[in-house]
DNA sequence: GTATGTACTTTGTATTGCAAAGTTATTTTA
DNA sequence: TAAAATAACTTTGCAATACAAAGTACATAC
């Protein structure tokens, strides 16, 4: 017994998913750095329930990837680590959350 | 000089994100799976772009998870694996898509 | 002066994800 | 009809991740 053809409902084609961005922790910390413009590692922190450990290595990869600026300096005495995302950042971004979005709502 | 208080966008929370599915391929193979019913092996292949292996064991992930049904059967004597979501796996689709969704649109 | 806290970074390990190679059966070609 | 190519997979080996525990450096509290 023969099957019939696999019918219309158009395929769900591969698209250019920005690994960099799609970790979860990474869309965390890109997704507000979008919002609030500039943070700090505490702030991070606090908003992701990261371990410090993970947020530094992600921090670190988004900046290798140049997606965000990273400015470390005293305050009070203390250290603090200052975060913004790069226009580059902020473009991989918009890209991301456009093909997540078509491919989500691309299935009915 | 201090630093004026973080103001207001509200920051972006953590959000479950289903691990099985988040994984580019298989958020491809489940979102043609969801639209489609059911297909095979070969369809999967050709649509994703995977590599027999790569699809292979990410079909398996995914059956471990619950997510999918398989069925391996000959046909016109020779093998064909067919895939279809589990209810489970039709609402795990639909709880993902609903979090990516709203952490996406949650960012102006 | 030592213990506690803050703001990180480095290290060690277990888990992935991937493709190359392997398996089994079936056609095709010579 | 034996050898080679093709089909439909699975297994294996390895390189890249992600994570938390441990480590570092400095400051404040006791």
């Amino acid at each position: 017994m023969r099957r019939a053809k696999q019918t219309s409902p158009s395929p769900v084609e591969p698209a250019e998913i920005d690994p960099v961005i799609h970790q979860p922790a990474r869309l965390l910390i890109v997704a507000n750095l979008y919002v609030v413009e500039e943070t700090d590692f505490v702030f991070l922190k606090r908003t992701t329930q990261l371990t410090d450990g993970n947020l530094s290595t992600h921090l670190m990869k988004l900046e290798e990837a140049g997606y965000i600026d990273v400015v470390k300096e005293f305050v009070d005495r203390r250290p603090r680590t200052s975060l913004r995302l790069t226009a580059r950042g902020r473009e991989a971004f918009e890209t991301y959350r456009a093909s997540l979005t078509s491919l989500l709502s691309a299935v009915k």
